[in-house]
DNA sequence: CAAAACCTACCTATTGGAAGGCAGTTTTCA
DNA sequence: TGAAAACTGCCTTCCAATAGGTAGGTTTTG
């Protein structure tokens, strides 16, 4: 068995929701992609705005199961952050690509209202992570001159979302290493 | 005489285009807005491409006037980081709209070449001001310790970006200044 | 009067979606 | 055990609404 279609689906949807944003592609797009006719995709997602539900869900289930994964083989501060820092520039895709979260937050509007809860518990997870990295290595003393957790989670969060906008504009990712350099050399040990 | 329609429609479709996304509206909608058929449009802006480059051009321009202002009166380096947070805070329209080169980054795909350029050309702009600033809030003592001030503009222009992104996934602008907080900290002196 | 601004009336392509059919699998139950 | 019922996954056909855009006529204005 190859894949499944919604499993299949789900990916195109992503991939073309993270390079053309959520109005930038059709069903027909996803049906000629994953080649199924384009009035079949209604039996697997009802509606675009279930889609996008559906898809944020996986996106953030994804990632709360990395952050899972993190919790039980404790790592050092440094090593936490830096792994935070690796996903969202791996999310580029070589600047063709934004993290799922940044797409759907610039076109929201035209998002259902359960998508931007899952969006905000989303950024709550990731500010948590970010939170408690900050303070293991405050007091491990992996990451530099750390003065309050909760803030530098706050910044270091728009930091990254900033800093994929930037590698996108280029289509560079040297831009996102620029923007985050600052940050990542205050990391002290790997 | 109140307001040329051309103006009028300019605004309009940045207004649109800040909240909604660029494909998030259409010429239907701003005819609306403005008060003309849609076809009338079309005389000002022959296409939707068209309207996206006058836009940006527009957007553009304006803030390079922004920053000629602050080179002529010289302020201190501090002061010309708060203004230009200042600035993307006030963009941020109580956390309904985004930058536009933000809104476009998103978009980029769906938008003409020449777009992608003046983003960049907007982008590059920005960062050399923040690297101004940057550059004479080390010397003159208003921004507390700046190492390089390549590094922290680059930086700081993703920060900004980034907690515009915050503050509009929950409507709250208290999530930008959450997210710049640590930043504006910095500066020692108003 | 001529150009600029705006109109009505269309057009074509695409959008997300509804309706219903149909083969294959699974479940139910006499 | 075996037939009926139900479900799955995909199909074809159709649709109303909307997209951006064109052609050509009329009004407004310097």
């Amino acid at each position: 068995m190859p894949i499944d279609t919604k499993t299949a689906l789900l990916d195109s949807a992503e991939r073309a929701a993270r390079t053309l944003g959520f109005d930038g592609f059709s069903y027909a797009d996803l049906a000629e992609d994953v080649g199924i006719r384009k009035a079949s995709i209604h039996h697997h997602f009802p509606s675009k705005a279930n889609l996008s539900v559906e898809l944020m869900q996986r996106y953030l289930e994804k990632f709360e199961a990395l952050r899972n994964e993190f919790k039980e083989t404790p790592k050092s501060g440094g090593v936490q952050l830096s792994t935070v820092i690796d996903n969202y520039r791996a999310g580029l895709g070589g600047g063709k690509s934004l993290c799922l979260c940044v797409s759907f937050t610039a076109s929201l509007e035209s998002l259902p209202p359960e998508v931007s809860q899952l969006v905000r518990r989303f950024r709550v997870m990731i500010i948590k992570w970010l939170e408690d990295a900050f303070r293991l290595g405050q007091s491990d003393g992996t990451i530099a001159h750390v003065q309050d957790p909760k803030q530098e989670a706050a910044a270091a969060l728009s930091l990254f979302e900033g800093a994929q906008l930037s590698a996108r504009a280029q289509e560079d990712l040297a831009l996102f290493d620029d923007a985050v350099l600052l940050l990542k050399s205050r990391i002290t040990q790997k």
